[in-house]
DNA sequence: CCCAAATTTAAACAGGTGTTTGAAATGTAC
DNA sequence: GTACATTTCAAACACCTGTTTAAATTTGGG
């Protein structure tokens, strides 16, 4: 009666891997199977389809985030006086880095998924986590709202999701950029470096000063 | 002899418009030949593989864009002065907003090209870029590092990566997030607004106070 | 031990992919 | 108008995709 887990357990394994390297599309399931070592049927048996096999993947890791993220929200929510943006962004490090405790470099595979999920399968992540985890995330941007008061909120829209672009984006290049930057700068890059070194760039972007045509000294073209 | 342009044409614009809605492998060349009412050998016969096609697609951009990216890169660099990082930022928006020249809606179809090609097919698109065009991007990195003298080679790097992660994964949602921000802020969105929204929120993060261990007042973790 | 449920397996399925082929059609120069 | 090169076309190629099938195997409870 009770599942054999070690077969889905092998799936979902070597399926994260082969989705964060080459994306949900581009991955094919006899690739996932013969990298788990197991029968290509059993993709179908024990998940039903490709598509839920990569909703099973993405769960796992977005379930324990979400709930963490959440108690985090929900303290600082809790705050007298509004948190200064960089206590609001720096509440993502800690959950993000314990999703290694969900998987070997459990950090590094979710956040590449996560990009792979926004760009491959255009609109499908955007809409499923905002269904199933948008009250969660409401509270994440009424806290960067507490913080940055002076922003309209249509800019906030544009600037959280120029954040979301940046951090996706640089999470599904990751090891090229790392590649580059060992080479360049001798430099090991890990996870948690560069989720430092991203704080600060997102921090000061989204508090960035408001462009206005009226404000000729923040004038973006260049003089005539 | 001569070619017949007329095909070549409706091919190309055919495949740019569906590449940068679905993406490059998700496009295939029966969608491309049947939208541009030409058989499906013609793709072959006159651009020799899909992989060509993908390069041509491009080039017919990247070439006017770089030539005149490089004559405004030259021209600050010969000022006396370092150039404020705004400036050099914004030396951008004419070039790009003259793509609509090449095509319709170049501009808005190029910069999501762009999007697809650093994200689907992952590191061809860097490759190509970086071995063409290489030299007038580098005019690009001195101007910066010129206007930010403070900044570390390597922080700069990662910022500038950012910062491509920003523009090129913003323009891949471009749709998305323009449909988001009409129904939530009745807010029309053309490439123009989108591309001047974005210069300050990237102007701040690259030029953001760098994150430093010894320094308390920026620390980033929340506290313990 | 035995039987039924759960799981694994090899094989086939229908449909899609990029590419190639050789004949038909078109265009071009003499 | 004939001869030649260029371009179009329908058809087939070999391969890959996710999914299904039905038989074989393994598993666990009575």
């Amino acid at each position: 009666m009770v599942a054999k887990q070690n077969t889905q357990q092998k799936i979902l394994d070597a399926a994260q891997s082969l989705f964060a390297e080459t994306g949900f599309n581009d991955t094919s399931l006899r690739q996932i199977t013969s990298a788990a070592e197991v029968n290509l049927a059993a993709v179908n048996y024990h998940f039903g389809s490709k598509k839920e096999l990569i909703q099973a993947v993405l769960q796992r890791y977005l379930r324990v985030l979400m709930a963490r993220l959440d108690q985090e929200f929900s303290r600082l929510l809790a705050a007298q006086q509004p948190n200064n943006l960089t206590q609001v962004l720096a509440v993502f490090v800690k959950p993000l880095l314990e999703l290694n405790s969900v998987h070997h470099n459990g950090t590094r595979i979710f956040l590449q998924l996560l990009g792979r999920g926004y760009t491959d399968v255009q609109g499908h992540l955007r809409w499923f986590i905002n269904h199933h985890y948008g009250r969660v995330l409401d509270k994440f941007v009424l806290l960067v709202q507490q913080s940055c008061p002076q922003l309209p909120a249509s800019e906030l829209f544009w600037r959280l999701h120029f954040s979301l672009g940046t951090v996706v984006f640089t999470m599904a290049s990751n090891e090229a950029l790392a590649e580059i930057a060992q080479a360049d700068f001798s430099e090991e890059v890990d996870i948690e470096g560069v989720i430092q070194r991203l704080l600060p760039y997102l921090a000061a972007g989204i508090a960035a000063p408001v462009y206005s045509r009226s404000n000729p000294q923040q004038q973006l073209r260049s003089g005539t």
